[in-house]
DNA sequence: AACCATGATGGAATCGTTTCCATGAAGACA
DNA sequence: TGTCTTCATGGAAACGATTCCATCATGGTT
């Protein structure tokens, strides 16, 4: 009993036109308003909806964003999607997800996969450097990168060639400010040794960490992890037990701030007493949680309906890039430098 | 300088061969030894990726799956996702995301934007009735229910003919178990006013929530909100003022228990000494919590991922649905009924 | 009245694939 | 050797839209 769709030939017949007419009529073309009327009339009664299909074969492309993101688990990326979401679904565009697991070689294949699917505009949390992002650019993909860009890796070998990935739009949290704020606030809390607990593609936050903390800061109190919870709470424990001369952890993301506040129960640290924490990134749980938790809020959302909106515009000029702000949020996870756990 | 993707013709030219052998050779169709050899060389050599749109318009159908929630930024959602994810990727088959935002308009408007990209199978979440998905179902949708299965609405007018959606699978997780092992833990604890904090959609868990606890079912303590945070706090903190002698709650989901923890904290009640608690869904941050929640953790990720398998295992005769066990783990949200705050 | 500009209209080509069908070659069997 | 079966193969027809282009009607201008 499956009854074939109603195509267009068939609006065409009942209506009494051509189907370049039927065509014309409903994507705004040109048509005396007498054969309009009869043709959307006609469109109505039959229920007709043109294939996205055979549209998409013509024009060679399909419509739709692409959006490729580390992991939806984590609350962070899942705001974001949510952004997207929203401006797409405004725009009346499909978004096919896909999760990468900040593993570059996923990400190619995701990105193959969408080129194959005719998608072509694309939002991505890139974890891939050029040899991933160069290929579907030239590829012909329209992409907007979202809280991390592509930058030129220091320890690429060759020129420094200007990559393609330079021109594209970028929309990021205020990182440098928000590191900036986060340090200050910690060293006017009196901290001096101040760790930073960082995941994949942070490069940029990093870099700002050292140079604010200046002489301060000391390698051995930068960690990185990988993506997984399991990799964070390794790393925020070796770190908690390696050093116990650390008074104060800034946690590059919520999973990080996580693993780290559950690394430092486990190890009989008081929050904010023997330890002081400022996480990255506002998620409702840093209220519930004991002490509640100082944050680095980041507008997320934001971020994601702003790389949607510029994914969209495509062909007018895009700015570069945009910045949007961070904000510290006070709550009771940090205090002055108390005695240290064990001064050297 | 935009150059054209090469297309099976191209192929088919440098092989020396026709479209239709590369085809076959390309989907496992016969051909011999020496040709496939060949084709699959050239193909290799030119970096032919065959396109899906054209395979779709000729299939009529694109491949890929809808995945339709209420809310991404749900932790549990988002497991679901995640696991919709896992499973799509080894099939090599994109996922689609939609956000109802438990609005039935919006769920039938998603509806029609897949429909329209020939997008054929579909995941839900159902916020919709029968009403919404009939007409998909009518229209060729395969789909299958997860979390939540669309019950013929008791308050429907009308005869109760079987619906379409009756034959609809749907991976589930095994509410019933789950709030009677609630409630037998917290009526085991003493208590005797429990409340039931519910979202949309829950119709079922509250038939079990009412059938289990029998005489003790108090309506007044029944309340349902709306999907969103404000709609779950208002919820939780109306119930808390308006019956000062309620002594247990359980929230059926994480946004709820949220609230729930935030409303008691505002009215300065203990958790577990003045109220206990116990929340649906597990997530990370219910250690974080203080005191730990106690919760019935749900297999988001294998409901997503289960769902999947179903969705895309379409022709054989499918199961009717999957029933996942659900787990009560007790961490520190209940205590023995202490003293009434006000004994009535 | 002849001519031109304008705009509505429909036929047909096109997009890239799959698949039906006809063709021809090669091997099997009597 | 003739016939029959089997199988690889390529041409061509879908699939459902958009869009180029030629045609035709209309109305205004000289």
């Amino acid at each position: 009993m499956k009854t074939r769709r109603t195509t267009i030939k068939d609006v065409a017949e009942a209506a009494g036109v051509g189907v370049a007419t039927v065509s014309r009529v409903l994507s705004g073309g040109s048509a005396s308003p007498r054969t309009a009327e009869r043709v959307l009339d006609v469109a109505a009664r039959l229920d007709y909806r043109p294939s996205a299909l055979g549209r998409n074969l013509r024009r060679r492309r399909s419509g739709g964003i692409g959006l490729l993101l580390p992991d939806i688990t984590d609350s962070f990326y899942a705001r974001l999607a949510d952004g997207v979401l929203g401006c797409a679904r405004s725009a009346g565009e499909p978004v096919v997800l896909g999760a990468t697991g900040d593993d570059e070689e996923r990400e190619a294949e995701l990105i193959g996969t969408l080129l194959e699917q005719g998608v072509e505009r694309v939002i991505a949390v890139p974890c891939g450097g050029g040899e991933t992002w160069e290929p579907a650019l030239r590829a012909g993909l329209i992409v907007v990168f979202a809280h991390r860009s592509v930058t030129g890796r220091a320890d690429a070998p060759g020129p420094p060639a200007v990559s393609a990935c330079a021109t594209v739009p970028a929309v990021l949290a205020d990182d440098r400010a928000g590191v900036r704020t986060a340090l200050d606030y910690l060293t006017g809390l009196g901290h001096r040794r101040v760790a930073y607990l960082g995941g994949p593609g942070q490069e940029q936050r990093l870099a700002v960490f050292r140079r604010t903390l200046g002489p301060l800061v000391d390698e051995e109190l930068i960690v990185l992890a990988r993506g997984s919870r399991d990799s964070a709470y390794a790393a925020a424990a070796g770190l908690f037990q390696r050093r116990p001369d650390l008074t104060a952890v800034l946690a590059g993301g919520n999973l990080l701030g996580e693993a780290a506040v559950l690394a430092a129960r486990e190890l009989d640290l008081r929050v904010p007493r023997d330890l002081s924490l400022v996480m990255f990134d506002d998620v409702p749980w840093a209220e519930l949680c004991a002490p509640p938790l100082t944050v680095i809020a980041q507008p997320a959302q934001d971020i994601g309906y702003r790389a949607a909106e510029l994914v969209l515009r495509a062909g007018d000029q895009r700015p570069r890039g945009v910045l949007l702000p961070t904000e510290l949020i006070v709550r009771g996870s940090c205090g002055p430098r108390g005695p240290s756990r064990s001064p050297r």
